[in-house]
DNA sequence: TGTACATCAGTGAACGCGCGTTCACTGATGTAC
DNA sequence: TGTACATCAGTGAACGCGCGTTCACTGATGTAC
């Protein structure tokens, strides 16, 4: 029983869409730059109507940063057990993950996920203090696993020079983060996935060595 | 003749004030979400005063922007001329380089720069095509000379397997953005120069294998 | 050296517009009996 | 099967507040003669 748009109840649907709609207007534009009477309007729906589904505009933004977190967990998740199919090794594993992860920002062109929205949103307000938890949550979540990865590679192929498990998986959500933003500042979308490659050759060197 | 604030004309040193200002409150909420009001108050005039200075809003942008490319520019070229002094080698001079940048980024606690602010500035607006050419410019005058860097590293030091120098100089960029973001996410300073410095232990490994 | 005028660096009050939010109301669909 | 009532998914108009911007005016400083 498959759920597509139009067999869901109404009301979920429409909420689907506004989250959707929302979610391309504050990518482009920013949070505060974006305006109800603008998502109401892409949903074709009346401004009050945005209010039937969503008390006030923070919790369009908190249902926003948490669907996002969500889907990047499942993303990641996905990454990471296809990865363990394809390979026993730990660093076979990650670099596999960095050519699907490379692979996916081919697939969106103009390429970013979801960090983008949170770094907005987070730059634009000061948030409620649960969101940022939870975004902070997630973040460590992200940064944990690839530790316990990092940790692995590094003991079946020692580096040169010593290197911190948790620094490395800083870099990754790092390298992403920043290759989305100045792929967007000097409008050269390509950037993203070849900084992604770029940082998967580098893991390969510091790993493999000699 | 050194040239202190209060030695300035009135005009100048007010509009510097203005601009040391805003910077800070935009830093930390953004462009839209910091008001006028906000801005005139700190420096201690009233609203109009404000427009004495600025014609308009965007006008406050577009110096800070500038200025921001300015000062960058200016911090870049002196990290590059001391490299270059302390040693001929263009790898060295790399690593210098990024030693003297994660120095820097010691020295500011909570640490970022300018970069933020462009991100900030143009995630909330979609901005007059002169500043955003501006800025682009400036990305690519700094991708060019450090392009220019990385391909005598390869000439001297031959990767294992080949490099874009132009990608290369993409993830100068990117790390330093990146890490600022994640370190503003995950609450941790310390993030920012680690990455830095992991960066450097990267481009190491990359050049000087075996 | 004193007077007249101009410019500088603002002030205080008002304007107007957009935007988030509210509220009374409504047609369509679901449910009870 | 028809009627009565409730809930759902909204609408249209109004409110009010903040914020960018304008405008007439002002005291202090500079300049001409």
């Amino acid at each position: 029983m498959s759920m597509t748009t139009d067999q869901l109840p109404a009301r979920t649907a429409t909420r689907e869409r506004i989250l959707a709609a929302a979610y391309d207007a504050i990518v482009e534009k920013g949070f505060e730059a974006t305006s109800i009477e603008e998502i109401a309007t892409a949903v074709k729906i009346s401004r009050a109507g945005f209010f039937y589904h969503f008390p006030d505009k923070n919790a369009l933004a908190r249902a926003l940063i948490e669907r996002q977190i969500i889907e990047e967990g499942d993303m990641l998740a996905g990454i990471m057990s296809r990865a363990a199919q394809l390979s026993d090794d730990p660093l076979q594993q990650i670099l596999i993950m960095m050519r699907l992860m490379a692979e996916r920002y081919v697939e969106l062109p103009g390429g970013y996920t979801g960090c983008i929205l949170a770094s907005t949103i987070f730059q634009d307000r000061l948030f409620d203090a649960e969101v940022r938890a939870a975004n902070r949550k997630a973040n460590l979540a992200f940064r944990d696993r690839f530790v316990a990865q990092f940790a692995a590679i590094a003991t079946a192929y020692p580096p040169r020079d010593p290197i911190d498990p948790g620094e490395m998986a800083d870099m990754l959500n790092a390298v992403i983060t920043g290759a989305i933003v100045v792929s967007r500042g000097l409008r050269e979308p390509q950037v993203l996935v070849r900084q992604v490659l770029l940082a998967r050759q580098m893991v390969k060197a510091v790993f493999q060595h000699a």
